[in-house]
DNA sequence: GCTTATATATGTGTTTTGACATAGCGCGGA
DNA sequence: TCCGCGCTATGTCAAAACACATATATAAGC
């Protein structure tokens, strides 16, 4: 069932700065889709010309980019209330393809609709750019990551992150979340060999610094991870939503 | 001496978009410096709380973050007519550094008029943005040469992208640049050391792809570097400025 | 003119990461 | 029930990248 901004469960968040019914309304007059998608859906891709603008309402994502060998990159994970295509939307196509990673909802706002909201609604465009800016952030982040931290460091990082940003958004219970990654996930995003993955995994493990399995993701030692991937970015207190 | 807007020669390269002459008198407005920097200056600091904007006028820049221990990554180059700072200025504080990389001019932006800009051009926003979303794009490149190229690749992948955008700024004369990395800023921007930096551009020499001598780039065999760096992206024919 | 610092170059040995092979487990479909 | 597939695990060997040492060239500073 379609689902309008007002009432919407994910903005009420307190991740979430606050809106003025007005601004909602705005915003749910440019929403023109509410879409279901399965684990490994696609719904941006390489070269797409005509790829629209999404909310992550639930559910997982990433954005990647591969070499035309099939080597593959992933850029960054979305959570929800996560704005993704917004490169796409304004270039004149998308250098990139972004991929449902669970189950998942997106809100679709129509990339030709963009520019209204610019012209109308300064606020709203605003917090398009701030999204904007913290997604290159994150991925400025990956890419110190990628290269600059041995295959330990990575994985650290990439836990110590994701679950930052889980726990601002309230994911976390008892220091668990849900973790969908595999290890291809994993190594893919951390520029690293499946194999490789695998057994720095182990070796961490071995550590007893967190817990992965049946799909979660449990953290143990959270100073200890910090500390090894040298990662201590703060997520802001709240952060806007379109 | 003082820059103003109207009659900008860097703005009336066929790289630009045109603008209206209303247009370009609110950013002569909003500019409320032109700031000459020595090579070597940084003028973001990392954590800096108030960061302004600018527009790279003459020169090279590029931002990094580095890690607490001193590995240091080149996060991405920038040309005469990039932005820069905008996630700085968006968000809290800046998670990243720039620095002039050569002798450079920048026009400074006030962190403040930036909402100013979003109220009363929406256009102008529309192209901040717009340059927003560009910026991430070469960091997503950046990534995944980082993450997924070996040596040869990476920096087959560096000259090629660099020489591409030179050559949109009509930088180029006779398959030639102006280069003015060391060695280190290529082993910074590319997750390498600086000793197999070295190693992997006298590997490469021998292949008479490029030369680099005296600061100046000459590409000898731009469809063999595009080939091994499998890298083939366009930059789009024409772009904004502020 | 001498010293110092920066940048580049190159040899040698070590560490990290990758490649290949193989195996086990759980799950859905025939 | 059995097969095939996706995911995880682990051993062995090879390749890539790094670390350290050392050398040369050039430019800046005294």
């Amino acid at each position: 069932m379609y689902v309008r901004c007002y009432g919407c469960p994910l903005r009420a968040k307190p991740a979430f700065h606050d809106k003025t019914q007005e601004e909602i309304a705005v915003i749910d007059q440019m929403k023109s889709d509410h879409l279901r998608v399965a684990a490994g859906t696609e719904f941006i891709h390489p070269e797409q010309t005509d790829a629209e603008l999404y909310t992550l309402f639930s559910g997982w994502a990433f954005r990647y980019k591969e070499l035309a060998d099939g080597r593959r990159q992933i850029l960054n994970f979305s959570l929800p209330g996560d704005l993704i295509g917004l490169q796409a939307a304004l270039l004149d196509k998308s250098l990139y393809g972004a991929v449902a990673l669970t189950d998942a909802e997106l809100c679709v706002v129509p990339r030709r609709r963009l520019f209204k909201l610019f012209e109308h609604t300064p606020n709203a465009a605003y917090e398009v750019t701030w999204l904007g800016a913290r997604e290159e952030a994150l991925v400025d982040e990956n890419l110190l990551t990628a290269g600059r931290r041995n295959a330990l460091e990575r994985v650290a990082a990439l836990i110590a992150a994701l679950y930052k940003r889980a726990e601002q958004l309230d994911l976390v219970r008892e220091a668990t979340m849900d973790f969908p990654l595999t290890q291809q996930h994993i190594a893919d995003a951390l520029g690293l060999s499946l194999v490789h993955t695998n057994k720095t995994l182990a070796r961490l493990r071995a550590q007893g610094l967190f817990r992965i399995a049946d799909g979660r993701l449990t953290l143990l030692n959270p100073r200890a991870i910090a500390r090894l991937a040298q990662y201590f970015e703060k997520e802001p207190a709240r952060r806007p939503i379109i």
